[in-house]
RNA sequence: GUCCCCAUCGUCUAGAGGCCUAGGACACCUCCCUUUCACGGAGGCGACCGGGGUUCGAAUCCCCGUGGGGACGCCA
């Protein structure tokens, strides 16, 4: 049989890092088994819903390079579908009719609980063979409730926690339809895993209590029970739980943030699912080895500092034409045009290896476009009265010089020999006039790039 | 409260009864490289939640505790 996976998010709000893993991890189980990826959007509570939220998922799913191989379906625009499967389970009795009021419901919640007991609906509604219902109320339009049964125990080989089971008499009769006929999420989720010919559910582990229910109405339904994944939570770097409030962001921030998806999409790969001591591996690759069986049942603990090193390492393999046009992008946001001179890649070339992000890359390498923003502390330390006229003498053998990095070198060399200085003596107060602070690459070729004339400007602006 | 799930270095993890004196990675520390800061290289620190079983032998299997998490909606 054809695997056929499926991500099913609710537009409810930004596509964040959970459930980017997920929509990983179900897109590279399809991938693994040449199988089908499906996208579905879960937008049936309209009070919540947002178009905004479907494109930001949208959004976030197309910058990791998900791609699904149908979909996406919206629930909404499948109405007509579950409202003929709602019709006939109350045709044949698995779904009954409950004029139940909400407030009738919650103090029987709230009583409940008080006794210590788990909040279910009490069936009143629920027909059963030599029971009478009570009288219709008038003015109260019912939802639709499943009926489940409540004798013996649904279970199922969870692929990744094992097998669980729980006894129906947990389970209560679930509401299906809302009182304004529209459908409830646990029952448009068993009609289209069913319809859509889902074999493998992947989904966060919040799911595991619908679990059972699904498979009862599956069941019910007379459709082919699907096998289940459920993955620990993620939880932020701080060890708490996700929220909208704390901690969440969306992919599309990492993007924001300067990170490139490789890091990203790697990143993701190896919380909560491992390959031996592999850590670093591209997507192919991890198409190639993803399995179910090593995913951790436990929930895992975000890690920026992890996350920078993988990025540290895309940002170095990245293509320079890649790295070009990202980096420009980012140069433009902070209002700086990048001129032909210096060439941006030349300067990337340089640079690239000691960033861990794009962003700090892009603020890293600014002064080669705009004039150096000098930190006054360094200039304190290193642009001394004495030195002063060793960089002066210095000044007028780099005027005269051919531009190559070598010749800098050994201009400076020279001068630091004829002054029998140190290097650093001469290279850090360069390094504060040419590039604003103390920490640069090697300083000759941060000169060899700047250019002769621009090396000289800003070295004279001292020297007056 | 009830049900369900989880538990190896600070963090992500390897581990399918003997290969474990518990391996790797991030972080941290030391040293090397060096023109500053990084990068890179070499070392180091550092964990099987507790208690009972089962077994010749348990990080691995079972039970009980403890701790954490999730679910209990006319949300998904």
């Amino acid at each position: 049989m054809i695997v056929r996976t499926r991500f099913a998010p609710s537009p409810t709000g930004f596509l964040h890092i959970g459930g980017a893993r997920t929509a990983l991890f179900s897109w590279a189980y399809a991938k693994k088994n040449a199988g089908q990826f499906i996208l579905r959007i879960e937008d049936t509570d309209v009070e919540r819903s947002t178009p905004e939220a479907v494109q930001a998922i949208l959004d976030g799913m197309h910058w990791l390079g998900l791609d699904y191989d149908e979909g996406p379906f919206y629930q909404m625009q499948r109405m007509d579908t579950y409202k003929k499967v709602i019709q006939s389970m109350l045709d044949i009795g698995t779904a009954y009719y409950c004029y139940s009021s909400k407030e009738e419901l919650e103090s029987l919640r709230e009583s409940q609980m008080q006794q210590g007991l788990k909040p279910r609906y009490d069936g009143k509604w629920r027909p059963e063979s030599g029971k009478t219902l009570p009288v219709i109320p008038v003015g109260i339009s019912p939802v639709v409730r499943f009926k489940n049964s409540q004798i013996g125990v649904v279970a199922w080989d969870d692929l990744v926690k094992g097998r669980i089971e729980i006894a129906n008499s947990e389970l209560d009769d679930l509401i299906i339809a809302r009182a304004d006929g529209t459908p409830t999420y646990n029952f448009c989720v068993v009609v289209d895993d069913f319809e859509m010919g889902i074999t493998q559910v992947i989904r966060g582990d919040d799911h595991v209590n619908n679990t059972p229910r699904q498979i009862n109405m599956l069941n019910a339904l007379g459709a082919t029970v699907p096998q289940y994944a459920h993955l620990s939570m993620i939880l932020g770097d701080d060890g708490q739980k996700l929220s909208k409030r704390h901690g969440a962001v969306s992919v599309m921030q990492y993007h924001e943030d300067g990170y490139l998806k490789e890091a990203v999409l790697n990143y993701l790969a190896r919380l909560g699912w491992s390959h031996g001591d592999a850590e670093i591996f591209n997507m192919q690759q991890f198409c190639e080895w993803f399995d179910l069986d090593h995913i951790t049942p436990s929930a895992a603990q975000f890690n920026t500092e992890k996350l920078n090193w993988l990025n540290a390492h895309y940002i170095k393999e990245a293509s320079l034409d890649s790295l070009e046009i990202d980096i420009t992008n980012r140069l433009a946001k902070l209002g700086l045009t990048v001129s032909a001179n210096p060439e941006l890649k030349l300067v990337l070339s340089l640079y690239r290896e000691r960033a861990n992000n794009l962003n700090q890359l892009a603020s890293d390498i600014a002064y080669f476009y705009m004039p150096a923003q000098t930190n006054p502390a360094d200039a304190e330390k290193h642009i001394t009265a004495e030195i002063l006229p060793v960089i002066k003498a210095l000044s007028q053998k780099l005027a005269a010089i051919d531009w190559r990095a070598e010749a800098i070198h050994d201009a400076i060399n020279t001068v630091v020999a004829e002054n029998q200085l140190k290097f650093p003596k001469v290279a850090m107060p360069l390094r504060v006039m040419l590039t604003g602070i103390a920490q640069s690459p090697s300083i000759d070729q941060v000169m060899a790039i700047l250019g002769q004339k621009e090396t000289l400007f800003r070295i004279h602006k001292y020297l007056i």
